[in-house]
DNA sequence: GCAAATTAATGATTTATTCAAG
DNA sequence: CTTGAATAAATCATTAATTTGC
């Protein structure tokens, strides 16, 4: 992956500027307040500014957004239409039956939502089995999650025709007892796939101690930061 | 018992709409921030990488919540001495005017979701005018449209009352003529404030323009940064 | 004049919905 | 149809700006 460089020009910012008023809003009725109506703010700004965005905006080699309509335009409209191109050589994430099956384990062991660093620690131990990205665990998580819930409430809403027909799972599957599962791994390490499943109910354990409820519980801990995008 | 969700209701009603609003946006706040500083603040904390997967991933286990005994609130008020007692990345990004000026501009310029690499370069930019993540970034396009879509959604309801008193401001100047905005600022190149509204519409021409460039935006490793739209 | 209490704004997350690959 | 991917809507949480009572 190419990183693309940036060197940072300039140490020095420049000084800031007032910053003409450009889009004004944000206002508050009650504000009879002025900015900064003091001092001019500086006219010292240095001359010398040396910033060329140009070698950051349209690096040759940088490929661009593109956008396959020519004509579309700005403006307010779109409201979201905003036809786009689709990717190029990028082919969607499929998954390997062991990648499933840790996530599903995960799952079920009540992590909903990972956090940053846990979705990063997954996959770098899903990646053992396949192509995987981060973004893929975090969807992954996300789709499930809200599949699960729908598919749970369509059950029950369902069970006013047929009285048995669907009748799934139900809350059992895998015992997440987690002693049970761990409990064979404890001499041989070589196996990844041993490793892993020690490794995922580690993560388990640190994450969410008890909370393994079917229910959606609001988030029991606050994430310091989150991915990027979602 | 089913889980109830306990509505908050403190969303904000109120809201009276003084039509146009050419006010200042963001007024520097008068609470306890320095004059002077203001805009240097985290200059040499910042590590220059440009790309640091560290900013994606949480930046530390920084104390979170960290709530104080629920008896009262009453809070040591910190007398005028020293004022702020975290900066330490434990909160919220807090975008500086320019920062703002910079993002609304290029939000007027049509610039809706900016995929990893946009934002990218656009970080990089508004780092020079105080701390910022690329998730702030991305959240503040977010953020900004969805409030936007609802102002006009709040306006078109309300226009029972003036029969012709339309808010004009839709369309908003902006001509993608690179840096020939409306604005009667002058012609001096040597602004920084014109330098840069240079580069932010390069950035959108960039963004717009270009017919098709396959290109293999997996610049963000991790997490998923809209890479393409849908 | 100040600082706590209020209130409006908005940054950050989560949830719901939609699109499209296979 | 299933499900990965992406976006929009809803919600939560924290901060800045104002009001208010000393």
């Amino acid at each position: 992956m190419g990183s693309m460089k940036v060197h940072q020009f300039t140490r020095g910012f420049w000084e800031h500027e007032p910053f003409l008023t450009l889009g004004c809003k944000r206002l508050r009725p009650l504000a009879p307040k002025l900015p900064n109506t003091d001092t001019t703010i500086t006219a010292t700004t240095a001359p010398s500014l040396p910033f060329d965005l140009k070698s950051f905006i349209r690096p040759e080699s940088g490929p661009r957004k593109l956008v396959s309509s020519d004509d579309n335009k700005k403006d307010p409209p779109s409201p979201q239409g905003q036809v786009e191109t689709h990717i190029p050589g990028g082919t969607r994430w499929n998954p390997t039956q062991e990648q499933i099956g840790i996530l599903e384990m995960l799952y079920k062991g009540g992590m909903r939502t990972p956090n940053a660093q846990q979705i990063e620690q997954i996959t770098v131990q899903l990646s053992k089995y396949g192509k995987i990205e981060g973004k893929n665990v975090f969807y992954w998580f996300q789709n499930h999650k809200a599949r699960e819930r729908q598919k749970q409430k369509r059950n029950s809403l369902s069970f006013s025709h047929s009285p048995r027909s669907p009748t799934i799972h139900s809350v059992v599957t895998l015992d997440t007892t987690r002693g049970e599962v761990v409990e064979r791994d404890n001499d041989v390490e070589d196996s990844p796939y041993k490793k892993c499943r020690r490794w995922v109910f580690e993560c388990l354990e640190d994450e969410s101690r008890s909370p393994c409820e079917e229910e959606e519980h609001r988030t029991l801990e606050l994430f310091p930061l989150h991915p990027e995008g979602r």
